[in-house]
DNA sequence: TATTTATTTCGTTCATTGGCGAAATATAAA
DNA sequence: TTTATATTTCGCCAATGAACGAAATAAATA
């Protein structure tokens, strides 16, 4: 559980994720890495029962662990919002991520997945 | 800070502070790893705050952070104290510790450093 | 001062992990 | 059913990190 906090791009999905739920490519937008990169990442975080996913139609979303969460992952949620959201990267990413949500999903994805530069 | 107390050796030096301030030959001993390796581990807590040490003659003493302690320290600690001692490894230091606490410490040491198996 | 000894630093090895692209999967649209 | 597309799985490579032993350092003792 900790482990699974103690990377920098998954903590920033942590935070990221207490302003709003988000999709997988919103949050592959967020971090700019390869969409596989992220599911993994999402996929660690899941395992470690931070957050919770589901599917709508072709959609994954992603929120924070809530009812079924592990004991203790809630308080080390809350320790996180107090004490971290000060990080230079941090700020940046919640202004980022007002962007990226007024951005069209579709033309996200598009991007991310045509685009290997 | 986060990073240092997600290592399982390094989070059982962390519990096993609570009970007691330590010498760098008693973790070694409680560990059960090469010096070399404790006083990495020892430096990487130590960098995060999450532990001060002072050195007493010739042996070094540890103990959890406190005043000087980088702001959200305490607070995760008490995390770690409230939800990890569960834990079976936790458990079994802790037992463990009493052990070492009455040995001698010149003996640990030259059982340490003589016996490179 | 020379020696012993507790700890740290350094260099190396090995395992783990984050990153990517390609291919596979699953779901919606045509 | 076929096609398009969002996400995941897989295989690989590079970077990081934990472990050790040997050598260096620091502090007491002889």
């Amino acid at each position: 559980m900790i482990k699974a906090l103690a990377e920098e791009n998954r903590l920033r999905v942590i935070m990221a994720l207490r302003d709003s739920d988000l999709c997988a490519c919103q949050i592959t937008e967020l971090l700019g890495l390869a969409p596989s990169t992220v599911s993994k990442h999402m996929s660690i975080l899941r395992q470690a029962r931070l957050v919770e996913s589901w599917k709508e139609g072709r959609w994954v979303y992603f929120r924070l662990a809530d009812g079924q969460a592990a004991p203790g992952v809630r308080e080390l949620l809350d320790w996180a919002a107090r004490w971290l959201p000060g990080t230079r990267q941090i700020q940046h990413d919640a202004r980022r991520l007002t962007n990226v949500l007024q951005t069209d999903r579709e033309e996200l994805c598009r991007k991310q997945n045509q685009c290997k530069k």
